[in-house]
DNA sequence: GTTATCACG
DNA sequence: GACGTACGTGATAACA
């Protein structure tokens, strides 16, 4: 058929298509094989329709037109276009090819070529059929196909069912069809990168081009334009404007290989349609298809899934072939309880055969330097699992000691001079979950444990973000098992006993599950880590660290125990004439801790206005609320701030700190948690002495109570501006990076560049002011968190953002494509590929707000953790190879606190500053430097 | 056990 | 245009 008048061609925007397919349907996979087939259903379901739902007006031309590469002649133009955007999520890339299979199966040509986009085709066939008398109709919604929109040309909105005409074009551009372009020029695109002109939107642009007429006669006369402003922008910017335009504009020439002609509408051939489709296993639209031809549905086999792709994954030699093959299903009966060494030699003879072992072990606390140990779980296999009793005691009524040792027991000694060996030996791998425990108790017995790997490890590494890591939370995940919870052995609470309690048959029952469960989650997650892009994240940023905040923990900090009770002892003095003071204001006693009473004594009795209640009905009394009405004089309020202040201090730390001294060591000794959170930061436990006070003199105080022992300093080294650094690399930004190598005052600069002030004599106000817009910004900025931040109306905070934004182009690009990725990928990573899973970004309304800011927050605080988590991993061996004694004692997130010989310290600062100077490399380029900042003194509080 | 509050980066 | 927010943690006391 020749294309003439008469004729209707119909371009469809395929990539348009493949995306709101692939959006639109949950991840299908196909059955056999587990390709992910998702997007292919989807596309040949809206392509079905499309080719239905044609009446008498239908058309006589029709293609597909793709995207033949992400590069472009545009990207020779402009080395910034569409450099933002993330790559298509994995599980979209294999189905690119299939799709356009699916076109082709339809009947319909698919059309791409090299070099241009498909907009560039779609532009150049529409001006064919334009030029030839032919109507077109453009299938999709994207904006930047709407400058083709005129006679003969009108789009139509596949999804909404929607023509868009010239009309439409007004509502969105506010300009007609053919001035499109000029507005895009002027007002860029964040989305692909196109520059524009910075501090003009839509809006303006389209109110400057009605004005002018259009983007030449605007460009030639902008300095008549009355807004200072927009004047010195669209002049200084013309270059970037007609750069911009370039970019926006459709190619409509483009030397294409096919005619309009060679692309008539045909129907399908159903046995190359049905075959293709029954290939993909699509059974319900095979039918629906079938009977819309007129066709017998093709037999899809329900073919059984083949064995799961992970064990073939699974490491070679480490087991038999096919050992991973179906588990055996987990029963409490096959577990066996050793008391003989005889029966203890047998299993390791196992483990020595598979070269690997699963242990774990049941002991009377949780705090790794007091715990004794009751038992031994140990599993070699799935199924396989056995308890070795050694401490356990009969605890029958007779609980206040003299506890006799429980009879048929392996002596402790015995069973871990069999074990040793089997502990040590690098030939065999111990497997555990959350091992770090486990490691510390046996180093109290003088072992080593290596090599290892951690199932809390190894799913914190592949599944940050998508829940916790603790062992019933993955057994529930992962085998759809719930392990018998430690409360119903040992209760909970006051009259909870210790382990070596609780008898024998019921321990070994918990405790080989537990071992077994273990290793069977070994099993599933190994795998998974080099399938899914982990495995340097887990070998490089996880494990190592165990053995290093092993010996921290170990090595614990000196606290001053007396200095401590002192300052409770004067925390409280002031708290008992606060009190008094604040109960004469209210008139009446009450309980100045509860924020129940506090509230109605503030709004109800004394009448304040300002009051806001929560959800659950209380009033708040939060410092934010207490701080305004104390700035309106009142008196109460503000004695209640400090009695907070105070109350905080004492009964969280000058309190509760000397119950952590270890009674052996003299000495605190936290926990850090690997995986508490979801960015990679670590946590502080039992203390936490990550929040140890700092910003108020009283609060510092208590920093003064962390001492250096006899003949020591403390020595503490600090990350400068850590995550505003990497930032500005992660996000380009190029003013703020070479402040950064220029060694300028940061927020200063900041400052001066949105406020358009000298950084000589700045105002304190304005620089705190450009500091949380710096905060802000790595924290997902919004108006209203500025606002509140700052104590400033909303719009004053909007206005300082919009500056921000105009002053360093880049950042908004770079959390729409952050924010992009998450929706796509489903999670964000790293610059060391570590991942943090965002399940939140796919919700609606206020929740996905809030997870929008921590997927733009995660990669930031996440690449600072892992950048520390790098120099910690070092650091050991800089200090020996460098023959230094002294011992990294904690971390706090971008800082590291030693404890050296007094004599080492400088040298010792050096090496270690080297260290965290040169974490990132050699495995990432940080285009900013990192600066650390080291003290030294008696105490935390000086060497800060 | 949950909530409100507040200590840190 | 409205929604309702600053990111990440842990410990304590009050309260149900």
């Amino acid at each position: 058929m020749t294309l003439g008048k008469g004729s209707h061609v119909y371009l469809i925007d395929g990539s348009g298509y493949i995306f709101r397919a692939y959006h639109a349907l949950p991840p299908l996979t196909r059955k056999s094989d587990g390709l992910p087939v998702g997007a292919v259903a989807g596309f040949c379901a809206m392509l079905h329709k499309m080719l239905m739902g044609f009446g008498n007006s239908g058309p006589t031309h029709l293609a597909v037109v793709f995207d033949h590469s992400s590069k472009s002649f545009r990207n020779d133009l402009y080395e910034g276009y569409k450099a933002q955007r993330p790559p298509p999520p994995e599980d979209l890339r294999p189905q690119f090819p299939l799709i356009r299979e699916a076109t082709r199966a339809f009947g319909v040509p698919a059309v791409e070529m090299k070099g241009f986009e498909a907009d560039d085709l779609i532009a150049t066939y529409a001006r064919q059929a334009v030029e030839a008398g032919a109507e077109v109709t453009i299938v999709s919604s994207d904006k930047d196909l709407m400058q083709l929109v005129g006679p003969g040309v009108t789009m139509l909105d596949p999804m909404k069912n929607l023509t868009i005409g010239p009309d439409e074009v007004r509502a969105k551009f506010g300009v007609a069809p053919d001035r499109v372009i000029d507005v895009q020029s002027l007002a860029g695109d964040s989305v692909d990168n196109v520059p524009g002109a910075p501090g003009i939107g839509v809006k303006t642009a389209a109110q400057l081009i009605e004005e002018y007429g259009d983007l030449d006669t605007l460009l030639a006369r902008a300095e008549e334009i009355k807004q200072p402003k927009r004047r010195e922008t669209l002049i200084e910017k013309a270059d970037q404007i007609r750069l911009s335009r370039d970019l926006v504009t459709l190619k409509q020439d483009v030397p294409v290989e096919h005619g309009l002609d060679e692309f008539p509408v045909e129907k399908p051939e159903a046995e190359k349609l049905l075959g293709f489709l029954a290939e993909m296993e699509f059974r319900t639209l095979s039918n629906r298809i079938a009977d819309a031809l007129g066709a017998e549905p093709p037999v899809i086999e329900a073919k059984r899934a083949p064995e799961a792709p992970a064990s073939k994954a699974a490491p070679a030699g480490a087991e038999g072939p096919g050992a991973v093959r179906a588990m055996p299903k987990l029963d409490p009966d096959a577990y066996t309880i050793i008391r003989k060494a005889a029966d203890l030699a047998a299993l390791l003879d196992e483990a020595r055969e598979s070269g690997h072992l699963c242990i774990d072990l049941e002991t009377t606390s949780l705090d790794e330097m007091v715990a004794e140990i009751a038992g031994i779980a140990l599993s070699p296999a799935p199924g396989r699992a056995a308890y070795v009793p050694v401490g356990h005691v009969t605890g029958e009524g007779d609980l206040l000691g003299a506890a006799e040792r429980a009879p048929d027991q392996m002596a402790l000694d015995d069973a871990l001079a069999a074990l040793r060996e089997i502990l040590v030996d690098e030939a065999i791998l111990k497997i555990g979950q959350n091992l770090k425990y486990d490691l510390k108790v046996l180093r109290r017995h003088g072992i080593d444990v290596r090599p290892f790997d951690d199932t809390m490890l190894m799913s914190y590494a592949l599944d940050s973000g998508l829940g916790g890591h603790g062992m019933d939370e993955l057994s529930e995940r992962h085998l759809g098992h719930r392990p018998v919870p430690i409360k119903e052995l040992i209760g909970s609470g006051k009259s909870a006993i210790t382990f070596d309690r609780v008898p024998i048959d019921k321990a070994a029952t918990y405790a080989a599950e537990d071992a077994d469960v273990t290793i069977r989650l070994w099993h599933k997650l190994r795998p998974r880590l080099a399938a899914e892009r982990v495995s340097t994240v887990y070998h490089t940023l996880e494990r190592p660290l165990v053995p290093v905040l092993a010996d921290m923990e170990l090595a614990g900090i000196l606290v001053d125990r007396d200095l401590l009770s002192r300052l409770s002892n004067g925390f409280a003095q002031k708290m008992a004439g606060l009190e008094d003071e604040i109960q004469k204001l209210a008139g009446r006693r009450f309980n100045v801790g509860s924020p129940k009473q506090l509230g109605e004594i503030l709004f109800e009795e004394m009448g304040l206005e300002g009051g806001v209640k929560g959800k659950a009905g209380a009033w708040g009394t939060g410092a934010d609320v207490l701080e305004t009405l104390a700035a309106q004089g009142h008196d109460l309020p503000a004695r209640v701030l400090d009695w907070r202040a105070l109350s905080k201090l004492k009964s969280t730390y000058t309190d509760a700190l000397p119950n952590h001294i270890n009674p052996e060591t003299g000495r605190v000794h936290t926990s850090f948690s690997l995986a508490a959170t979801s960015t990679g930061r670590l946590a502080s436990t039992d203390p936490n002495l990550q929040n140890i006070p700092v910003r108020t003199e009283e609060g510092r105080q208590i920093r003064t109570a962390f001492v250096a022992a006899e003949g020591n300093v403390i020595l503490s080294l600090d990350y400068s501006q850590i995550e505003l650094r990497i930032f500005a690399h992660m996000a380009g930004i190029d003013a703020l990076k070479k402040a950064f190598r220029d060694g300028l005052d940061i927020h200063a600069m900041t400052a001066s560049e949105v406020f358009g002030v000298p950084i000589e004599g700045m105002d304190p106000m304005v620089r705190r002011q450009a500091k949380a817009i710096n905060f802000g910004v790595i924290y997902g900025i919004s108006a209203f968190g500025l606002a509140n931040n700052l104590r400033i109306p909303q719009a004053e905070a909007k206005a300082f953002i919009d500056a921000y934004f105009e002053r360093f182009p880049g950042i908004r690009a770079y959390m729409d494509t952050t924010k992009q990725t998450a929706r796509d990928q489903g999670y964000v990573t790293t610059l060391f590929g570590r991942k943090i899973h965002t399940p939140g970004i796919k919700l609606k309304g206020p929740h996905r707000g809030f997870a929008e800011r921590a997927a733009i927050n995660a990669p930031i605080q996440g690449t600072a953790a892992d950048v520390i988590r790098r120099a910690m991993i070092r650091i050991p061996e800089a200090l020996t190879d460098h023959k230094l004694s002294g011992r990294m004692l904690l971390q706090v997130h971008d800082e590291l606190l030693f404890e050296v010989p007094g004599d080492e310290a400088d040298k010792t600062a050096k090496v270690v500053k080297a260290v965290m100077e040169g974490a990132a490399a050699p495995a990432v380029e940080i285009s900013v430097p990192l600066v650390v900042d080291a003290g030294k003194g008696q105490s935390w509080a000086e060497a800060h």
